[in-house]
RNA sequence: GGGCGCUUAGCUCAGUUGGUUAGAGCAGCUGAUUUACACUCAGCAGGCCGGGGGUUCGAGUCCCUCAGCGCCCA
């Protein structure tokens, strides 16, 4: 025990203790009703450090402590997720490169020093090239992570890391599609897809968002072929040569007669039928719209319902492609016009050729008035930089909509913290309106385990894919051949293609339940489903969801029987951090500052689900709970060193431990409900009062010098006891000082030491409060009669009279002998009376 | 447009099923001072519990309504 104790270093220490004595390995053989397993979030692993990380991992950190020491064997992974666009755009940057998928493997290949200098040429490589750029590079950055989270004092298991890119996870991601595929979950189509332009990717539903941008409503009149015109509204006058109808609404009196007759797309000359369809709005513009392919995804609706024709144009570079308006895809009543017209179109961007539509619209007078300027939601790629198109392609899509009402119900199975987080699962599932598309146009990624065969026309055949081996997994299509096939086959007549896609990050992440679980083998069957799943409140609809629809299938189960849902960090003025805003914290410093308890207090009194600010404030609270519990333990301590300690006895001493039972069944009640900063608050409250009245009160008799021998003795075992209790109840939280604390004493660790348990504190019942409350009562009036006359706490009291019922003063008397030590009080009268009072008389000075 | 959450002391937040005088910490103010702790201790002050209406013997808590902030979904 040091003679100053400090929370500085403390991390150091215990640090390499724990990993020596291995306190947080799992025990494999535990069965499962043993064990408590948790689906922790694998980070995107992209550089960066946010505060953010620290603030929700601590509390899953904190369950993790807490249901280890109530005796479960806690499985507690790390994962990082290293898929992706965020990592294949840093290698691309960094080491100078660009992957192209139809090179072939260099083995010789070996990696420029990086960074490259910003804008130089960028060397194309194959994707297995590129992925081992890829993965070299988070190789890196997950020694940062790690780091920071070791100093954070998380108690995984570091022998249960695994990566999203690794052969292993490679491996069961194929073997879980394949499984999708043979059950006929999972299919491949040519539809119209979300697409990123820029990417030249397509994305899924749950990856876009919308954002307020401003564009124009353009009336522009279109002539009926019996003569006539309709006027339509629209904000994407670029796409008239795609239209492909004009729709209204059937109960739409002003163009119920118009209905089946054929409009001329301006400009073009290409006829379209009026059309009448429910989702059609009679309140916006006209009444009547145009339907293109495809300018969102309402043209994607009435597309399919009215079985319109495709005249698809936006390519996937998001330029307009050319296009022959003789031919019967786009039968122009006037070829050599709209021929003439779209050729100054082709290959140009989506707002080039706004402008220039717009410009001959005018000058043809089909533009009725001038543009009306609004702003409007846009859809976008939750990454991306430029509004989405929707092209059509073969993509692979796992079937959702089917299983609405299925997975509505595993929604209801979990028990979510907090509860209303269930709302945003239930409405997210509720509004899917597409299947959930797996196919990525990118590179580092799980590729998927198919190939297509190549006819002897040389035409590949999409709807028979060979599928690989299972016990060879994984594979990569673009390198290796499929079982029968040799490599000299690929792209040849007779032969094969591989399938050219990556899947989705989540397509795989939403397999971390099996991926840390070794599904499969037999430790599967010790961890799952798992007892929780911490994450972020803004992945439900990604991660959380995801993870439910691969379970559901592959185990007809819940993932896990909780949901743990984090807040987001704030930055002091309560905005949201992001690094457009500049505004992200950096933990590593804060944790050198503060110490990691500090920095964990503040991240434990957040309340589940609640956003909060940082606090660096709340640290400094945290800090001094640490530095207490460390003094208050070598005090107590060295009151103990070598005493006996006998029976509790003494009624105020029963009565603290009747308390301390009190809190225990309270804290331990708050960790179940997954409440930890009620714990907390708990906790450290009766904490701070024990150390300031409690101990203040029996100090001196602990001392041994006046009292009786069993008094003593008492006073003694119930500071020993107290003492331990506090330390285990306050190891979650403060898992160093902790430690430090408890080692003075213990040879084990206090995070494998058992959770308190009201059968510690059996004794003699006494009601909680029964005789502390009232001495302290007294002890306070002392205490401010002091206070107001400006005088030491230690000068001695000459005379203080009690008032109050029977057994108020009953109380008094039961823990004379302490009130008087520790108030200084020299004569102590006691007098009978209906209402408490306390009249303090202080000894004139001298 | 639909849904969810929040609004309590200057600040950050507690306040279980309605039940004494609404709590804590920080900040503020007044003091103490060295046999655990100045990274300390004691004390004081500070609130129309967002507005309005209702139910009730009794409402911060339940119901209705309005307002503001934030988020999710469309």
């Amino acid at each position: 025990m040091p003679e100053r104790p400090s929370v500085d270093g403390l991390e150091t220490t215990w640090l390499g203790a724990w990993e020596d004595e291995g306190v947080y390995r799992f025990d494999r053989s535990t069965p499962r009703a043993g064990v408590y397993s948790i689906d922790t979030p694998p980070p995107t692993v992209s550089g960066s450090l946010h505060i953010g990380h620290v603030f929700s991992y601590t509390h899953t950190d904190l369950l993790a402590r807490f249901w280890r020491m109530r005796g479960r064997e806690v499985f507690y992974p790390m994962g990082w997720d290293d898929n992706g666009l965020p990592t294949e755009r840093r290698v691309e940057n960094y080491f100078g490169v660009r992957c192209d998928p139809s090179l072939p493997y260099d083995p010789s290949f070996t990696a420029p020093e990086g960074p490259v200098p910003a804008g130089a040429q960028k060397r194309s490589i194959s994707r297995r090239n590129f992925v081992e750029l890829c993965v070299a590079l988070t190789a890196r950055d997950e020694v940062a992570f790690k780091d920071l989270w070791r100093h954070l004092g998380v108690s995984i298991d570091w022998s249960l890391e695994y990566a999203t890119i690794a052969p292993s996870t490679q491996a069961i991601s194929q073997r879980a599609f394949l499984d999708l595929l043979a059950r006929a979950e999972v299919y491949s189509a040519v539809a119209p897809t979300l697409w990123d332009v820029d990417f030249r990717t397509a994305v899924s539903q749950a990856e876009l968002e919308d954002r307020e941008r401003p564009g124009a409503y353009h009336r522009v009149a279109f002539a009926l072929e019996a003569g006539g015109t309709i006027e339509i509204e629209t904000t994407r006058p670029e796409l008239i040569p795609s239209c492909v109808a004009i729709v209204t609404h059937p109960d739409d009196e002003r163009y119920r007669d118009l209905v089946g007759q054929s409009a001329l797309t301006p400009l073009f000359a290409v006829p379209v039928p009026v059309v009448a369809h429910p989702l059609a709005d009679p309140e916006k513009g006209t009444g009547a719209a145009m339907v293109c392919t495809f300018g969102d995804l309402t043209d994607v609706t009435w597309w399919r319902e009215l079985d319109l024709p495709t005249r698809a144009l936006i390519g996937r570079d998001g330029r307009f492609a050319p296009a022959d308006f003789a031919s019967p895809a786009f039968p122009s009543r006037d070829p050599e016009v709209a021929q003439a017209h779209y050729d100054t179109l082709a290959g140009l961007t989506v707002p080039q050729v706004r402008a220039s539509v717009v410009e001959a619209l005018t000058t043809s007078g089909a533009l009725l008035e001038e543009p009306r300027a609004i702003t409007h939601p846009v859809k976008f790629y939750e990454k991306g930089e430029r509004p989405l198109e929707i092209v059509t392609s073969r993509q692979w899509f796992v079937r959702t909509l089917a299983h609405r009402a299925e997975l509505l119900a595993r929604g209801e199975e979990i028990q979510w913290h907090p509860e209303y987080m269930r709302h945003r699962y239930r409405s997210w599932v509720e509004g899917l309106n597409v299947d959930w598309n797996i196919s990525r146009q990118r590179f580092f990624g799980v590729p998927f385990p198919v190939w297509y065969p190549v006819g002897s026309d040389g035409v590949v055949d999409y709807d028979r894919p060979i599928l690989a081996d299972p016990a060879k997994l994984p594979i990569d299509p673009s390198s290796d051949a499929p079982p029968g096939y040799r490599e000299d086959q690929r792209h040849q007549p007779g032969g094969f293609v591989g399938d050219p896609d990556v899947m989705d990050t989540w397509a795989t992440s939403s397999l971390t339940p099996q991926i840390a679980g070794g599904w499969g083998t037999e430790l599967f069957e010790h961890v799952f489903p798992m007892d929780v799943r911490p994450q972020a409140h803004e992945i439900i609809r990604t991660w959380l969801f995801s993870t439910v629809v691969r379970s559901h299938f592959l185990h007809g189960e819940v993932p896990w029987a909780h949901a743990a849902i984090s807040g987001w960090v704030l930055d002091p003025d309560r905005k949201k951090m992001s690094k457009s805003v500049g505004n992200v914290v950096t933990p590593m410093p804060l944790i050198e500052r503060h110490g990691a308890d500090a920095v964990r207090y503040w991240a434990a009194s957040g309340r589940p689900g609640a956003d909060t600010a940082i606090d660096e404030a709340q640290m400094k609270i945290g800090r001094r709970l640490a530095i207490k519990l460390l003094n208050v333990s070598k005090f107590v301590l060295g009151l103990l060193e070598d005493a006996p300690t006998g029976p509790v006895t003494e009624p105020i001493d029963r009565d603290l431990l009747s308390g301390l039972a009190e809190l225990v069944e309270e804290a331990t009640r708050s960790f179940e409900e997954y409440d930890y900063a009620r714990a907390l608050e708990r906790v450290e409250g009766r904490f701070w009062a024990f150390c300031d009245d409690y101990v203040e009160l029996v100090k001196l008799r602990a001392y041994g010098e006046s009292a009786a021998p069993a008094s003593v003795e008492s006073a003694r075992a119930t500071l020993a006891l107290a003492l331990s209790i506090y330390t285990r109840l306050l190891a979650p939280f403060l898992p160093f000082a902790a430690e430090e604390a408890w080692r003075w004493w213990h040879e084990e660790s206090v995070h494998r030491a058992p959770w308190p348990s009201t059968d510690e504190l059996a004794h003699e019942a006494i009601p909680a409060g029964s005789v502390l409350a009232p001495v302290s009562e007294v002890l306070e009036a002392v205490r401010r009669a002091k206070s107001e006359a400006k005088v030491s706490q230690r000068t001695p009291v000459a005379g203080c009279e009690v008032a109050g019922p029977a057994d108020y003063l009953a109380a008094i008397t039961a823990a004379r002998g302490d009130l008087v030590a520790a108030g200084s009080i020299e004569e102590l009268e006691l007098v009978e009376a209906s209402e408490a009072r306390v009249v303090v008389r202080l000894a004139t000075p001298s």
